[in-house]
RNA sequence: UCCCCGGUAGCUCAGCAGGUAGAGCGAGCGGCUGUUAACCGCUAGGUCCCAGGUUCGAGCCCUGGCCGGGGAGCCA
């Protein structure tokens, strides 16, 4: 249904059709009268006594140039005094244009000022600016270009996801934000109280809101553990958090993750569902976001879609961790930290695996036990657990995950050995007491994910306010 | 948390035997133009991150903070 607000009264313009500048921008769009509505890029005057405008809406990469008459009547009052970040409502005809650059604009009929943008004060001037200088105007970001277009491939790869697992039958679960689980392995926790720090005497964590002591999730995985484990094929897709003081251009305190839990998925099933899955998101962003692709390529990183195309025509490698070692020690590299079975890998072996050695997505399975979690399952080596970690070239690890130990006693063996209480894991052993499966899941972070598709180096850039040590402005 | 680098006009940076500051872009004004990273000319704009110290004199040297960036660790 066509959207006919006006700002104004009606004038005999609330039948025109409210076109996005997306729409507004194909062909097809020629010869209709339309309304859009946006913010200024740029105003230019022509001395013939009429003006060009740039204006953009978000809905895609590219502006429509609008013509504005000098003949209407607030020409002088009003449109020679837009400047860049002024919002406005255009009415008027579509048509081809005779300028080069593209291929419609709108021959404006009328144009209504929402708001101005003083050029005096408003930060975002017509020329290109650092990231780390618009990282101080998040609230303004998402009117450049590369920002609109990062949030537009974001939200491309957020579909995607939903429909990938949607499709392939699983069911989405909304697991805790709040948590209790205070040992889940997978780092420091934000605590989550009620409690006056400052009382005196300090307060007990019997009084807090929960009666025990709460944390922000850094892992809906025990959860969805249990949905899998009845419902059968689940994921969760959500917000996760990690205190970690990590100061990194891929470490966020508050970031997305997505993470699917199967029954009856062993590990090749799961990594088969990991690189379907990868594969899928890869496909729909090249496929829908053509145009911000094609800007990433051309600012951002030159090879930002043919590394996606070839990533998308080749098998992802899969090598176990013992392989992994005996390739990094018969490389011949001179790394800056020792290459030895049972330590885990740097930084430096991944990329030399995947940026060197294979030149394509590396699937790394079977570590060692000491340095995996609990909870993956024990191989019959004894020595190594049923893991995986998707190593992208660039970003690294992208996806890690596990077949799960379904065995109650191997479980509880682990558990000892890593120090962790039983009774904490009430719940999560009752899955292995009744009735248990094989079953097997994954995380992708969705931050490194959509890094890694646009080629933005750092990952404060690819999520609309990053929470990072220090800094939670916005 | 560790290791490097940096904080000078709105933005990006230059300045350096220590003698109180410049450019480009942006902005304002004027010219030109169916224009489109527009172009040409002129103008305005700076507690040189903060606090101490050395010196006749500090953007520049020393000490201590604060903030930012890159790398490492942790991981998604």
């Amino acid at each position: 249904m066509a959207n006919t607000f006006s700002p104004e009264p009606s004038r005999g313009c609330v039948d025109m059709e409210c076109l996005t500048v997306r729409e507004a921008r194909l062909p097809a769009a020629v010869g209709r009268e339309v309304i859009l509505r946006g913010w200024v890029r740029t105003r230019r005057d022509s001395k013939g006594g009429f003006s060009f405008l740039e204006l953009n809406d978000g809905s895609c990469l590219g502006n429509i140039q609008v013509i504005v008459p000098g003949e209407l009547p607030n020409y002088d009052s009003e449109i020679r005094q837009l400047t860049t970040g002024c919002s406005i409502q255009v009415e008027g005809l579509i048509q081809a244009s005779p300028g080069e650059k593209q291929a419609v604009e709108v021959l404006a009929s009328r144009i209504v000022v929402f708001g101005w943008a003083s050029p005096e004060t408003y930060l975002l001037q017509k020329k290109r600016h650092s990231y780390e200088f618009l990282r101080t105007i998040a609230h303004l970001r998402p009117r450049t270009n590369s920002f609109g277009a990062v949030m537009r491939v974001r939200n491309t790869v957020a579909r995607s996801i939903h429909e990938f697992f949607q499709e392939e039958g699983f069911l989405y679960i909304h697991t805790p934000i709040i948590t209790a689980s205070d040992c889940e392995g997978a780092g420091a926790m934000f605590r989550v109280t009620t409690l006056d720090p400052q009382a005196n005497p300090p307060p007990k964590a019997e009084d807090d809101f929960f009666g025990k002591p709460t944390y922000l999730t850094v892992s809906g995985q025990l959860e969805a553990e249990v949905f899998a484990c009845s419902l059968g094929k689940v994921y969760t897709f959500g917000p996760t958090f990690r205190a970690e003081n990590s100061n990194t251009t891929r470490h966020l305190a508050e970031f997305w993750m997505v993470e699917p839990e199967a029954a009856f998925f062993d590990l090749a099933a799961n990594m088969d569902l990991a690189e379907r899955f990868l594969k899928r998101i890869l496909r729909d962003v090249l496929e829908r976001c053509s145009e911000d692709m094609e800007f990433f390529a051309r600012w951002v990183e030159p090879s930002a879609i043919t590394t996606l195309e070839h990533v998308l025509q080749e098998d992802f490698i899969r090598l176990s961790y013992t392989e992994a070692i005996d390739i990094l020690a018969r490389s011949g590299q001179n790394f800056e930290f020792p290459v030895e079975w049972g330590r885990d890998l740097q930084a430096e072996h991944e990329r030399y695996l995947t940026e060197t050695h294979f030149h394509k997505p590396v699937i790394l399975t079977d570590y060692p036990r000491t340095i995996k979690p609990f909870y993956m399952r024990l191989n019959d080596d004894e020595r190594t657990v049923r893991a995986m970690d998707v190593l992208l070239p660039r970003v690294g690890e992208i996806i890690g995950g596990s077949q799960r130990e379904e065995r109650l006693d191997v479980l509880t063996q682990r558990m000892q050995e890593q120090g962790l209480r039983m009774e904490d894991y009430w719940w999560y052993l009752d899955l292995r007491r009744y009735g248990t499966v094989p079953h097997s899941g994954f995380g992708l972070g969705l931050e490194r994910a959509v890094q890694f598709i646009t080629g933005m180096g750092n990952i404060r850039d690819v999520i609309p306010f990053p929470r990072t040590p220090g800094s939670a402005e916005f």
